[in-house]
DNA sequence: CTGAAAGCGCTAACAA
DNA sequence: TTGTTAGCGCTTTCAG
């Protein structure tokens, strides 16, 4: 079965190629084609299954109607939340989206953006997986629009929607202080990734304005993993603490289980706060207080931008740099004991 | 800043298309390029940031290098993992992944198919939305390489790889009849796909096998509020059930809600099992027993079974349906109590 | 209302 | 060892 295309149609109804590329594509009403014209070819098109080649659109247009998505890992929940809306957005937009899964490695995102480059995509939505920021000044001198979500660079003038992480950090703490906390623990995620060092930071400056001098920062990935063998160890050390404060809920469910191992109960014995609220917090033997992010104004003003710079590039005009930032919101759940 | 191609090096080079051509695909050694040629090229395209444009490749070459990933929605957990590990073997492999979101909807199957075949993608991994099997056809007529995974089709030549949602089903309801069971409800997803309807059968089938005759099926949905509305009636009707089977994990934390509402402890009031063996089921109030499918095995095997395809039709050679169900295990956490 | 022809960027015969 | 040229499928002047 050979390949249908405007050729094979224009022979079949004896019209020229460009007759039928104008009634294919939506110009027939410009260019003033006979209804009966008209018909003929979508008859033709219809019984063939005719598709146009989009690589011949694009090479031709120098329009590819695609949208780069590279994030780190669809293994993740909020990850993968973020990928959903923006590519049903998209799709509802008329465009199509290229996913490429870095897993949190700087030379696959390196290649991703190559990769992206060389399928004329116009535009990227990236969730960065490295403070590495050169691969992405290509994008700009190209003037290929960019907006990164959740995390960002301050060294280049990418656009971003980020939830506030720092506040949200800041606050969750504070939270377990004002309940009487002193010694409390935070188990960190990636330390290369800016969403995970202004989670420890708001941490640190809450413990600091508090003049609470044993701030003490665990952990090196986002994996139950680390969140277990952290925990573990921490419960072991002969200094105890009476709070931990999980900068995922992946590090979270590690940490219950060494707790559970330890048979501790919280919040009686410790508290315990997170910080992505993922659905089932609720539903664990002790639902668990939680930072929450607002997903879906993210992906959603982070599709509008994205599509406003691309109008505005059609246009010819200049668009300006936006910086977004969104107040996360406590939700409190009961994890935390209050002492005195 | 204009667009990069092989022209601008040939032109910067003193070379001719074909010789920068050839040295930027990797066929220079196939033609004895000399080296310094090699060199002159590469470091040209390197300083420019050329890249190919792959519009171009594909239309010459009639080859994508691209996949289609059709998949109902990333928000649900298993899909996102089936997608992640399916996109990262994918671009591992150089192939480009052009991801559509259906959310559970046959239109939007139907076009993700032709813009798919637009795309000159040159295979599909499909997680069906439904059980239409039409819109695949045209694909099978073209000879598109096609693989389904977790949901799939008996009334057309579609390769597939799946658990056996039946025996998993059947498995974990005899075992709560065998601790005595005998008024169980099935908490099941969408009508319209065949895992959903399988597990179902298995739940059925086991009763009967134990002359149980109250069968009860209720909900329409693979939802939180879908499970919670169910049970919530349920728990209110006054013929009583001393089991739950939720056919998901998502029905599973809506019906845990309920539960919850009411009052009822898990297993002394009631026994509750579920589907997905989501990484929480361990650390929640009463860890919940569930049927667990083999999501690596499932995701690589479509993947190799796609690219035995791929290959074979580059070589013109013939492939055979294949047909690949798993065996799902069963996860015991003692939310099942022993009646007598 | 319809058509002829050029060209987007790349590769592969065919030549040299 | 390198170059010339045709053509993949489509859109868009320009020309009737």
């Amino acid at each position: 079965m050979k390949n249908v295309t405007i050729k094979t149609i224009a022979e079949l109804t004896n019209l020229s190629l460009t007759t039928v590329s104008r009634v294919l594509n939506g110009t027939a009403e410009k260019y003033r084609i006979s209804k009966s014209t008209q018909e003929m070819v979508l008859k033709a098109a219809g019984n063939l299954d005719y598709t146009p080649n989009q690589a011949a659109v694009n090479l031709r247009l120098k329009r590819s109607f695609s949208i780069g998505l590279v994030i780190p890992s669809l293994a993740n929940p909020f990850f993968a939340n973020v990928a959903s809306i923006v590519s049903k957005s998209l799709r509802e937009k008329g465009f199509s989206v290229i996913l490429v899964e870095c897993d949190e490695k700087v030379e696959v995102e390196v290649e991703a953006i190559g990769l992206l480059r060389s399928h004329n995509i116009e535009g990227v939505i990236l969730i960065p997986s490295t403070k590495e920021s050169n691969h992405l000044k290509i994008l700009l001198n190209q003037n290929i629009p960019v907006v990164c979500i959740d995390r960002y660079y301050e060294d280049i003038a990418v656009s971003y929607v980020a939830t506030d992480h720092y506040i949200g950090a800041f606050n969750i703490t504070e939270l377990l202080i004002k309940a009487g906390h002193k010694e409390i623990a935070c188990l960190q995620g990636c330390e290369n990734v800016i969403s995970n060092n202004l989670r420890v930071k708001g941490y640190k400056d809450a413990m600091h304005k508090y003049n609470l001098k044993n701030t003490q920062v665990w952990g090196n990935s986002f994996t139950t993993e680390n969140g277990y063998i952290e925990t573990k160890l921490l419960l072991q050390r002969s200094q105890k603490v009476s709070a931990i404060f999980a900068l995922s809920d992946t590090i979270l469910l590690g940490a219950l289980k060494a707790i559970e191992e330890e048979a501790l109960r919280i919040p009686e014995d410790l508290s315990v706060v997170t910080s992505d609220n993922s659905p089932y917090l609720d539903f664990l033997s002790t639902p668990i207080t939680s930072v929450s992010q607002p997903v879906n104004d993210i992906s959603n003003i982070a599709i509008k931008l994205l599509m406003d710079k691309i109008d505005a590039k059609q246009k010819g005009e200049q668009v300006e740099l936006e910086k977004v930032l969104l107040k996360p919101s406590l939700i409190n759940r009961n994890s935390v004991i209050t002492l005195h």
